[in-house]
DNA sequence: GCAAGGTC
């Protein structure tokens, strides 16, 4: 018998495309404890998840109150499989091998989860373990590693080790000290990170010079000039010791300046210039790039990522966490252009670049060796495979490759200076000459700005001047991509992570609204940080970690040496932390009420918060509780934000419901409130539940929540209700459904009405909706493949689940046994 | 229930 040799991947993708290349396309797959393993002959291939342990302390300090934090310090950790079923399905693998190769992305983190691995098969294997290493999964590289096996490296593994431990311990010593000095404890304690506090002290920076500044008046005084019946506009400006200022910071100066060019009538040309400027190509995108482009179509960094992994692991690009911007040798741009001729949308933009002389395409400045730039694999969607937001960004990425071979942009840039009563003015005119790589890449702004061809000593026409009154503005908060990209320049975080950690700043809710704002809590935590430990809010904790990852890496330190150092500096800063416990629990506490607080109670004078209930959902209750027991609902969907506009008749504030893409605002809680208690139920007809045999009927209600239904006036004998929409204005008409009896409603909202109908027909076309999104939501299925499904009866989950697959795959289409079985695998997990 | 890093 062939000797068995077991090939581990970090990632299943990997482990089949390594089987591919190695079996030559012979490879077959099968499933073991449900994970994929590919196999032929004697090999076999499995793909981890990425780490598949993970670390944690002991059982004993699980409870955060029986634990002193600072015992976290000098506490064991211990390694645990995270990932069972890969766990178990390597050690069958392993058991039965004669040799083990793992094949890990080539990296640091790479090189741990290759350890991992290592360990675990120990556990059951004695023979070689060998390590091999290549940049990109392509034939030539494979080959060629496999042909030459090497050894782990444990130091660098090692160094990944500390990483993580450190990691471990400060995130979670300083996360429960916070959280058991404000008493939050539960879902809403009180987190701090190497990676998030530093991101976290960045928008708190921003905000804290926001609310800093003091705006200064100035003036900048504005020109029509006009040649041949052409107008265009120009921008007076003064010498400023060497350089040219627009802005006039004293309004005297500004008027008699005004005053001098308005009587003036005419204006002399002084001076043209014109120079052409050429416009580079963008370069490839890396994750960072990708997420800043994306975000200029309005896509969030997580929808961003999200979107193109599906689009991944659709076989449509390749790996979108990458740090690269050089596309690797073995990248034909001419075969990838080739994919796409003869295509609707993008075969004739294909041919043009074709059609170009040499095609060399551009490089950034970072070079790395695990992914290569995300571009498009040349493998084509069809039609309706993809949704249209999948679609936007699918674009995109074969937009920016398509860039990155184009030619460059030229503009000609046209700058006429005019005298006007010994007065300066200046326009700048931009005109696109050569379109060049904006022809395929529409995204990135190439507008013009005209001004007519003139020559020195012509005269101008002053049509009309503008004197225009300005402020100096705040800087801007930092945007989603901005801060991302800001994370890279400090080498905080990863590709892989940082739009997660943007996310984890929502989740605590220390972030709120986009562009994301610092909460209360999230200034006093920045506050007590700063205050006590500083390196933990600030990026030198990431430089001085790298370089100390280095040294572990190159054998001149040790991971015993550096996570001693790290401890010993957790242990002074718990020193300081621990003698002002009281004080930074209190500006915590201080500071969560804050961000809660609404306004006066109406009984009581107390002040009325958004509070939660001991069943998770929010409402409105006074401070003085438990001696004042005034309370006011919430809508149940979505988490509450305090806005700063506030009602002036309550003198309360407003309160947004922050729900994704149902996200509303609900403004005032005691107009709401006000409101339901002054509008009477509206009938509509009997009610479909219980009218035959108790009389109930249907009616329209306003609930103090600010949520309206269709519900019984029995109620809560009978609790039969449909949902209605929340805004506009509900009309009965005369119209009857003869299927219900009941009369189709009319919604007046903005300026079209639109026809809600009979409220029980609209709810379950409704839920039949719901139904056909949630089995879009499974892996593969689109809105043709869901189209498919429903002709062949199945058009909800609980369809598919039932269905019988063999029997399914029979009638429909283009779906296979085996496809309907990872759905309803996919249903039931 | 804590972090950050993989991956889905």
């Amino acid at each position: 018998m062939a000797p068995v040799r077991v090939i581990i991947t970090e990632k299943d993708n990997a482990a089949r495309r390594i089987a591919d290349i190695l079996s030559d396309g012979t490879a077959d797959a099968e499933r073991r404890n449900g994970v994929n393993v590919y196999r032929w002959g004697g090999t076999r291939v499995v793909g981890l998840s990425g780490h598949v342990v993970g670390l944690d302390f002991p059982p004993e300090y699980e409870n955060w109150r029986d634990v002193e934090p600072v015992e976290l310090i000098d506490a064991e950790v211990v390694t645990e499989p995270t990932q069972e079923n890969i766990v178990r399905t390597l050690s069958e693998l392993a058991a039965e091998a004669d040799e083990v190769v793992i094949a890990t992305d080539y990296d640091r983190e790479g090189e741990l989860i290759g350890k991992e691995a290592y360990e675990l098969v120990r556990e059951v294997f004695d023979g070689p373990i060998e390590r091999v290493r290549f940049s990109s999964i392509t034939d030539r590289e494979v080959h060629e590693a496999f042909d030459n096996p090497d050894d782990l490296d444990f130091d660098l593994a090692a160094a990944g080790e500390a990483r993580q431990v450190i990691d471990l311990i400060w995130g979670a010593a300083l996360t429960r000290f916070l959280s058991l000095s404000a008493r939050q404890l539960g879902n809403d304690f009180i987190s701090v990170g190497r990676v998030q506090s530093p991101t976290l002290k960045l928008i708190v920076d921003r905000e804290r010079e926001i609310e800093a500044f003091d705006p200064e008046t100035y003036w900048e005084l504005f020109a029509d000039l006009t040649k041949d019946g052409d107008t265009f506009e120009a921008q007076y400006f003064y010498d400023d010791d060497g350089s040219e200022a627009e802005r006039v910071w004293d309004e005297e100066v500004a008027t008699t300046v005004n005053e001098t060019v308005e009587s003036a009538d005419t204006a002399t040309v002084t001076s043209v210039s014109r120079r052409t400027r050429t416009d580079s190509p963008p370069d490839p995108f890396n994750t960072t790039a990708f997420i800043s482009a994306a975000g200029s179509l309005g896509y969030s960094a997580q929808r961003a990522m999200s979107i193109a992994e599906d689009l991944y692991t659709a076989g449509y690009v390749t790996y979108p966490r990458t740090d690269n911007t050089v596309y690797p040798d073995d990248l034909d741009p001419e075969a990838l252009l080739d994919s796409f001729v003869g295509t609707d949308e993008f075969g004739d933009d294909a041919e043009s670049l074709l059609a170009l002389e040499d095609i060399e395409p551009t490089e950034g400045d970072e070079e790395t060796t695990d992914h290569p730039p995300i571009h498009p694999t040349g493998e084509l969607p069809a039609w309706g495979d993809l949704e249209e937001d999948e679609w936007n960004v699918y674009e995109l990425i074969v937009r920016r490759f398509f860039a990155t071979v184009a030619e460059a942009a030229t503009w000609e840039h046209l700058r006429v200076v005019a005298e006007a009563d010994g007065h300066t003015l200046k326009a700048n005119g931009k005109r696109l000459v050569e379109e060049g790589y904006h022809a395929v890449y529409p995204y990135s702004s190439a507008s013009e700005n005209v001004v007519p061809d003139l020559e020195e000593g012509e005269t101008l026409a002053i049509a009309d001047v503008d004197l225009a009154e300005k402020e100096t503005q705040p800087p801007r908060r930092y945007g989603q991509s901005r801060l991302i990209k800001q994370m890279e320049k400090m080498g905080i975080g990863t590709k892989a992570t940082r739009h997660h950690i943007i996310e984890k700043l929502y989740d605590r809710g220390y972030i709120e609204d986009d562009p994301p704002q610092p909460t209360k809590l999230a200034e006093a935590v920045v506050d007590a940080a700063e205050a006590f430990a500083d390196l933990v809010v600030s990026e030198e904790m990431t430089a001085q970690l790298e370089r100390d990852m280095t040294a572990i890496a190159e054998g001149e330190a040790t991971y015993e040496e550096v996570t001693e150092e790290s401890r010993e500096m957790l242990r002074r800063v718990f020193a300081e932390l621990r003698e002002s416990q009281e004080e930074i629990g209190d500006h915590l506490q201080e500071s969560l009420k804050a961000d809660r607080r609404l306004g006066p109670c109406p009984e009581c004078g107390d002040e009325l918060l958004v509070r939660r209930s001991r069943q998770g959902s929010y409402f409105v209750g006074c401070d003085g509780f438990p001696d004042c027991r005034f309370t006011l609902p919430l809508p149940s969907t979505g988490e509450p934000l305090v806005l700063e506009e506030h009602c002036e008749d309550h003198d309360t504030n407003h309160v947004k419901m922050l729900a994704g893409r149902d996200t509303f605002v609900h403004g005032c809680p005691r107009c709401a409130a006000a409101e339901a208690d002054e509008s009477e139920d509206r009938i509509l007809g009997a009610c479909p539940e219980c009218g035959g045999e108790h009389d109930g009927e249907l009616a329209i209600k306003q609930l103090r929540s600010g949520s309206r239904l269709a519900g019984c006036t029995r109620y809560p004998d009978c609790e039969y209700s449909l949902p209605l929409p929340r805004r506009g204005d509900i009309e009965i008409t005369d119209e009857y459904c003869e299927e219900h009896d009941l009369p189709e409603l009319v919604v007046q909202d903005g300026d079209e009405p639109w026809e809600l109908g009979c409220p029980v027909c609209n709810y379950q076309e409704y839920q039949a909706r719901q139904a056909i999104d949630d089995l879009e939501d499974l892996n593969g299925v689109g809105p043709a493949t869901a189209e498919k499904l429903a002709d062949a009866g199945v058009d909800s989950p609980e369809d598919l689940t039932d269905v019988d697959p063999d029997d399914l795959a029979q009638r429909t289409q283009g779906v296979t046994a085996e496809t309907v079985r990872e759905w309803q695998a996919e249903l039931a997990g």
